[in-house]
DNA sequence: ATTAGCACTCAACCAAAACGAGTGCTAACA
DNA sequence: TGTTAGCACTCGTTTTGGTTGAGTGCTAAT
């Protein structure tokens, strides 16, 4: 399966890449002119017959040209892909300043990336989980409600208020804060055990259920943030006549929607392995959502150290352009691992 | 213009009756057989005649049916509809338990709506703009950063973090909240006035820089959130033919996606004069969104006193169900002035 | 004022025909 | 033995033209 020859190799190439451009099946004609093999169609039809019975190519019906199968782009995206690698595509990094919101940056990339690639987009905030707790802060707003506001690693902020039947004094406040902060700072959310927690309730004598409230925030913290997912560009699907069929194009927009498709297929890609480059290919059916098995997506994972990762993903027919993706991708994967890093630090 | 008739009256409405059901142009026979006054085809054909020529209905082609026009649904929602109040629809408000968030309840409400109706809803967040501070904290985070926290009437909380270039010392710390809160405390954001600025400037001393950040996240927590807008069922649009032509349906759900034209529509409704119930309906072109020009809009706003507004939007074909959608908002629209109220207070 | 009757219109549907892009195969060729 | 020209064949697409039927407007009778 894999040795093809090289003349058979250029075939397919040529025919995927017409493809890509027209969506239409490509015949042999065609190929026998624009590939520079001097060959006749003749020839070239041999030669995709043989395609055929690999599995490469596909036929429509009888009498249509050919069209890659999943397998030919598999094929295609593992080998055929020259990485121009140097031709980066140009997100604008002017973007990424020092914008203190995490949320707002992700949001201008996953817009960016739908405009420039001209495909739907999602992006998922960075997960949280095995994050460390930076700083905790409970403060009177009023006789009752008390904030309690809980900064992570990263500078994720959380807050929620606490309603409460009596004013605590000012002093049992700052014994809260202090008995928290000492106690839970720099620990990630797993390493609240319940020993600690039944430690903390003790000291905090009479107020533990206060305590349990900033602890359930904490877990908040984790639990609810961890599917952010933004999107973009989910529109960009009608651009593409063989997604757009309204039966297709309503459940692919939905998914969207709802993101449970998205989010699906974000935990699966991080959980398989990066390649080298983090970079991965899904093709048809090798989504793992069925939603999207005629389309292909393309996922990045980024990094912000500490085990914090996001991903982002690019969903388009299976023609879409892999290089330009793949190059797109690449290159804002390690845009978002310094900006985003760096924003934290500062 | 006015005065029909009210024969006249009975046909238009039972024209608009049955197509709201089926969607398919009315003809004469149709509605000699359903609506109980007995008069033949013939007869209504002449009505119809003279319906049309006053604009109220609409023939597609000539040897088709009537289809009501903009002008006949709107004489149909102001005149024809019996507004059956009681039978409120069956939103079950055990939803709204205290949930905290107030993007939470939103965003389950709009979901609710949209499965409930099937037709594509939005609803904005209720305005801050005119609302009032209610609490300000500092914190230092660590040497290089002080989090910033405001909380707003009805609970808005927001946060920043400020990169300052040395640690402040407890004591300054507490001398500025202290100033910020005194100062702040009660006032809306459009009665921090320059004057009010300066003075707190010079009272921070070499601290300004802070007090300018403060006051800078104070401006972000009007102006930021100010067009939070919750969608939902979007994709109900593909459920109605006469709006799923891939043209349109782009269109419309690119509307939902950048929530740009929907943010229009908001600003719209909420300077438009809400009549007695607050509840307006948008037929065809009189929506201010040319994307929506074949659409109907019915909107409501509801309130949390103190100005703060917040709407919410019902997206369908024009042939929708407006008395259950006019229902379903009204009924909705009083549950949300409750619920979201008596939240913010408790 | 209402109605039955009738001629007329026109989108929608369907089947047959024409089209043409592309193939597979065979036979000739280098 | 690999390549190519030629040709019959296939089959989706497009075009054409005829039929159908719902619905109308008008007229004449009630």
């Amino acid at each position: 399966m894999e040795e093809l020859g090289e003349r058979k190799e250029k075939i397919l190439n040529a025919i995927i890449k017409h493809y890509l451009e027209t969506g239409e099946p490509v015949g042999s004609r065609v190929i026998s002119k624009i590939a520079d093999l001097s060959l006749s169609s003749a020839t070239i039809r041999n030669e995709m017959a043989d395609l055929e019975e690999l599995g490469y190519i596909i036929q429509p019906h009888t009498s249509a040209g050919r069209v890659p199968s999943d397998k030919g782009y598999r094929f295609y995206v593992d080998h055929l892909i020259e990485t121009k690698n140097q031709e980066v595509a140009e997100i604008k990094d002017l973007m990424i300043e020092k914008t203190e919101k995490m949320e707002k940056v992700l949001k201008q990339v996953v817009k960016i990336l739908a405009n420039d690639t001209q495909y739907a987009t999602m992006i998922s905030a960075p997960s949280v989980r095995g994050n460390r707790l930076k700083f905790v802060q409970l403060s009177a707003v009023d006789e009752n409600q008390i904030l309690s506001v809980v900064v992570m690693d990263g500078n994720v902020v959380k807050n929620k208020i606490i309603p409460v039947d009596d004013a605590l004094d000012n002093e049992t406040m700052l014994k809260l804060n202090m008995l928290l902060n000492t106690t839970l700072n720099g620990l990630t959310v797993s390493e609240i055990n319940l020993g600690l927690i039944t430690k903390l309730k003790e000291q905090a004598g009479i107020h533990e259920d206060i305590i349990a409230q900033v602890l359930n925030t904490v877990a908040e913290t984790i639990s609810d943030d961890d599917l952010e997912i933004y999107t973009s560009g989910a529109t960009n699907i009608f651009k593409y006549p063989e997604l757009s069929d309204s039966q297709n194009a309503s459940e692919l927009i939905s998914a969207f929607e709802e993101k449970q498709a998205l989010k699906e297929f974000i935990e699966e890609t991080q959980s398989e392995d990066g390649e080298d480059t983090g970079i991965q290919v899904y093709i048809g059916n090798e989504a793992p959502v069925q939603t999207m098995k005629d389309c292909s997506v393309v996922t990045a994972t980024y990094e912000l150290g500490d085990g914090m990762k996001g991903t982002i993903g690019i969903i388009g027919p299976k023609r879409m352009d892999y290089e330009k993706v793949m190059d797109n991708l690449k290159n804002l994967k390690s845009q978002l691992d310094n900006a985003l890093r760096g924003d934290s630090d500062k």
